[in-house]
RNA sequence: GGUCGCAUAGCUCAGUUGGUUAGAGCGCUUGCCUCACAUGCAAGAGGUCCCUGGUUCGAAUCCAGGUGCGACCACCA
């Protein structure tokens, strides 16, 4: 029975029913003994500290219309969602939480700091995960994972110790990036370089033997406190003399070494460079070269240590200060210039970060790097848009080593114990800590007591960089390190939808990991989207305030209308420039498919027989099915091939441009003119076309499509909802073409003489007469079978097909689909408005034809140009020649008329 | 410094392998409350496809150079 449909769509109750509905129903629970193709995607997992951003919005809706057109096209799908414990980011969360209470962690403890966190994730964790679920997504909820689970915290630390027994993880003692405010190391990427405005700073430190002087710049004059040699280019004339000589540092007095080094560039500065091998990455491997002894004068903390003499306890920014000041006084400081530079900060809080010396877990890398390097190269991985894969390689290619121990207490905990009393195994020393005695147990379970002695352990108290977990995730949350069957089934995936920002991140160390455990890809195929900006182009951000909540966005236009917009704005690795009116626009989308459906259920008084809709009837009906066929081979192209935007214009172009401007129309005159067999077919056929639209579009629009789909009369009705039903194939589909020419034909006749009108201003309650004339017989045999429907759209009162010869006078002409159309104006119109009309569109046809002509009489043109195209050009020459013709008769006989 | 991306209508953007009359949405103009929809219908105006050169019968599309944006990487103190 058909339902009543509102006049106006109005998405919120429809879509929190369905979403609740799906749920109920676990639409999008995974069974790995489902038949079909398997096809798997694990979501990029949110942080638990998140709220949905657009970005989430975008990446999300994405990985769902996949999913879900995958679904209905008969694959066994499976989507796992979950969420990331962020280490760092979550950390710093609750701290602050702390410091509002004026607490901080250390006065609680690690153990109730713990406690705190995991209770607040409890509170926080499934707020995410119900805005996924209010965005449509269809993972399979059953499968929610969170990477400090039990199964992924045990897959986590079986890679930490099969890496430790391989060699691929070792301790060592090097310089490392260091965040004084959250307390931890950090790797090469966690730091984010921000351009700021600073100076150099020319310092002169006079010779041991007082002989006179050098000059060194430098943009850190508070690291001078731990210089321990000055260096020049071997090459460089001026200071050839003073190599092996010593110069006396001020402040500390320290006589260090002048030395030569082929990397100290001549141009810059003096030419001379202070080598501070414990602050600075540069100088640490010339440190390296050349033996040098490494003093550290920065603390983890910030603050100046013991070794910076007299500013010991001072903050590093404050003893800049007083340097420089003292510095000034004493005629030390030379010269001050403006000097821009690349400060290095922390990716999480945005302080500044400091190169220190320091004991720390490394993944070695390089190993790990070269099968992900070759995995890409050999198409086992495809990236989406392609040209990803340079930023890939570049990034693998010049890799080092990955330091993951972090001084936190928020993550996975470190599987490595300490016994102070044992000495350490050989070949287990941290590098380049020689002399240490601690022996070091690296172990999958719990150990109880010290193997060599029996003592007491202890454990180390750091923990992992929060990506170690996630480079996990492909297979930890299918159930590795066990032989599960979904790892079987599921893995490698299909497909990873991310944004770019985490290729280095996250995309890169999966496939390290993935390969080197499994021995396979994590996935195969990368799709990498855009950034979601502003409507100016700027990135949305807290500090911008320019961030725009996707739940309001929901509220206000419609959460099918946003995927939409989203889809349709994701044009192959574009950035997506979000504009309100777009969604609006979608939303009008959204709103013109339900007020289709509202006709067809209006006219649906009958029994409706899906199979009769799908053949037969008149041109109309073929056309349209011919129409519908060729969408569906489009829109299935374009998500075979991630252009999502494609599949949303072909959707868009063919519910509103083709089914509703012209075969809901057309349709009327079917079922409210002629006889009960072709009312039935046309009524089927809206039915049937219909239906098969809604499923097309149901990964992109799946609210709106559910609800309609159900509603409609014929249609399964015991399927519960419309993921479950096959995605629309063109080969079910007839597809006619003469039926699908002609009706193109009077599409053009009908466009115009609707052009014709508007242009007389002819109002549109006012009929006209319409002669015809045609020379084509096929285009005229097709105008009588499509007359009626010309003068019902076009509003025509006579119509006549003129005999050879017979041309009215005085006549408005028009040329379309292969026929001459006189319209009458005597006492319509103002004939020297019809003369200006024709003599423009004259104009107009004779650019054109001169154009075709050119090339046809262009030699070259005729004898390189493939058959095809130059038999194009011809027809074109041809018709534009007898258009013309026509079109110069009428405006004679208007002349004379108007003579 | 290196690498990558982008430049098309007033705005936001499409345009797969070179051959279209260069498209869409919004905005704008004109006319319509036509029995699904005014979140609508019909029609229209609006473009040196950034510049220069090259390849080609043919370039918005391919190549080179330039200009202007944007992003990423980077140890020039």
């Amino acid at each position: 029975m058909p339902k009543e449909l509102a006049k106006a769509y109005a998405p919120q109750e429809v879509e929190e029913r369905w979403a609740k509905e799906w749920i109920r129903l676990g639409v999008s629970t995974a069974r790995v003994e489902a038949p079909g193709e398997p096809y798997s995607i694990v979501i990029p997992p949110p942080n638990i500290t998140g709220q949905l951003h657009l970005g989430h919005a975008l990446n999300n809706t994405l990985q769902d219309v996949l999913i879900r057109y995958k679904k209905m096209d008969g694959y066994s799908t499976l989507w796992v969602p979950g969420t990331d414990h962020a280490s760092i980011a979550t950390q710093n969360v609750v701290e602050r939480q702390l410091a509002a209470q004026g607490l901080d962690r250390h006065a609680i403890g690690r153990e109730k700091f713990l406690e705190r966190t995991f209770a607040w994730r409890s509170e926080v964790g499934p707020y995410i995960i119900a805005q996924l679920k209010r965005l449509g997504a269809s993972c399979d909820w059953t499968r929610e994972r969170f990477t400090m689970d039990e199964g992924l915290s045990r897959a986590v630390r079986e890679v930490f110790v099969r890496l430790y027994e391989d060699g691929l993880i070792y301790r060592g003692r090097r310089l490392i990036n260091w965040c004084c405010r959250c307390g931890t190391a950090l790797s090469d990427i966690e730091v984010e370089h921000e351009d700021t405005q600073g100076h150099l700073w020319h310092l002169r430190y006079p010779l041991a033997d007082g002989s006179g002087h050098v000059v060194v710049a430098t943009t850190r004059p508070e690291t001078m406190l731990g210089d321990t040699a000055v260096a020049v280019h071997p090459a460089d004339e001026r200071y050839r003399a003073l190599v092996g000589e010593r110069v006396r540092l001020p402040v500390v007095g320290r006589e260090v070494p002048i030395i030569a080094d082929e990397h100290v560039d001549r141009e810059f500065g003096s030419g001379v460079v202070k080598i501070t091998p414990a602050h600075d990455f540069d100088d640490f491997e010339i440190g390296r070269r050349h033996g040098l002894e490494m003093v550290s004068v920065i603390a983890e903390d910030g603050t100046m240590t013991a070794a910076a003499g007299p500013y010991a306890g001072l903050d590093r920014a404050a003893a800049r200060e007083r340097i420089v000041e003292e510095f000034a006084a004493t005629g030390v400081l030379v010269d001050t210039e403006p000097h821009a530079l690349a400060i290095g900060t922390c990716y999480r809080c945005r302080s500044v970060v400091e190169p220190l010396l320091s004991t720390q877990w490394f993944v070695r890398t390089k190993p790990l790097a070269e099968p992900a390097i070759a995995a890409v190269r050999d198409g086992r991985t495809r990236f989406h848009p392609e040209h990803w894969s340079k930023t890939y390689f570049a990034w693998m290619e010049s890799i080092r080593d990955w330091c993951v121990s972090r001084q936190l207490w928020w993550g996975h905990r470190i599987p490595a114990w300490y016994c102070d009393r044992c000495p350490a195994e050989p070949g287990t020393e941290p590098e380049g800590a020689a002399g240490s005695t601690t022996r070091v147990i690296v172990s999958r379970e719990d150990p109880t007591g010290c193997p060599g002695c029996g003592g007491p352990l202890r454990q180390d108290e750091d923990v992992l960089d929060t990506w170690f977990s996630s480079g996990l995730w492909p297979f930890s949350t299918l159930g590795w390190p066990d032989d599960t069957p979904e790892l079987r089934k599921w893995y490698p995936t299909s497909v990873l939808v991310t944004g770019f920002d985490i290729i280095f991140f996250w995309v890169a160390r999966m496939m390290m990991f993935g390969l080197r455990f499994t021995g396979e890809v994590p996935f195969r195929d990368v799709y990498v989207h855009g950034l979601v900006r502003d409507e100016y182009g700027e990135k949305m951000s807290k500090t911008k305030g320019n961030v725009k909540d996707p739940l309001e966005l929901l509220a206000t236009y419609g959460t099918d209308a946003l995927r939409f917009t989203l889809a349709a704005q994701s044009a192959m690795g574009r950035d997506i420039r979000l504009s309100l009116d777009r969604i609006d626009g979608n939303r009008s989308f959204a709103n013109k498919i339900w007020n289709a459906a509202r006709f067809i259920l209006m006219n649906a008084d009958q029994a409706v027989d899906l199979a009769a809709g799908r053949g037969g009837g008149s041109d109309a009906d073929k056309w349209i099915r011919a129409r519908l066929g060729r969408a569906v081979d489009e829109v299935r192209a374009a998500l075979d091939g991630y252009r999502f935007n494609d599949a949303a214009t072909t959707l868009y172009r063919f519910l509103w441009n083709e089914f509703c401007d012209w075969y809901v129309e057309l349709s009327k005159m079917s079922l409210y003119g002629s006889g009960a067999e072709a009312r039935s077919t046309t009524l089927a056929t809206l039915v049937s076309v219909f239906e098969s639209a809604l499923r097309l579009l149901h990964p992109l629009m799946p609210f709106l499509t559910d609800e309609l789909w159900h509603a409609l009369p014929g249609v399964a009705v015991e399927t519960p909802a419309l993921v479950l039903v096959s995605y629309p194939r063109a080969s079910d589909v007839e597809r006619d073409e003469g039926a699908e020419s002609r009706v193109e034909r009077l599409i053009d006749v009908v466009r115009a003489l609707r052009n014709l009108r508007s242009e007389m201003s002819l109002p549109p309650s006012r009929e006209i007469d319409l002669f015809v004339a045609s020379r084509d017989r096929v285009a005229l045999d097709d105008l009588r079978g499509f007359g009626g429907a010309v003068r019902t759209l076009a509003k025509i009162g006579r119509l006549e097909v003129l005999a050879d010869g017979e041309r009215p006078s005085g006549s408005a002409v028009a040329v379309a689909g292969g026929l001459e159309l006189y319209v009458p104006l005597a006492g319509l119109i103002d004939v020297a408005a019809e003369r200006e009309r024709l003599e423009r569109e004259i104009d107009r046809v004779a650019k054109d034809l001169a154009l075709a002509t050119r090339k046809l009489d262009n030699e070259d043109f005729m004898r390189r140009a493939p058959e095809e195209i130059v038999a194009k050009e011809r027809a074109k020459a041809s018709e534009l020649t007898a258009k013309q013709e026509l079109l110069r008769r009428g405006l004679e006989r208007l002349r004379e008329v108007e003579a």
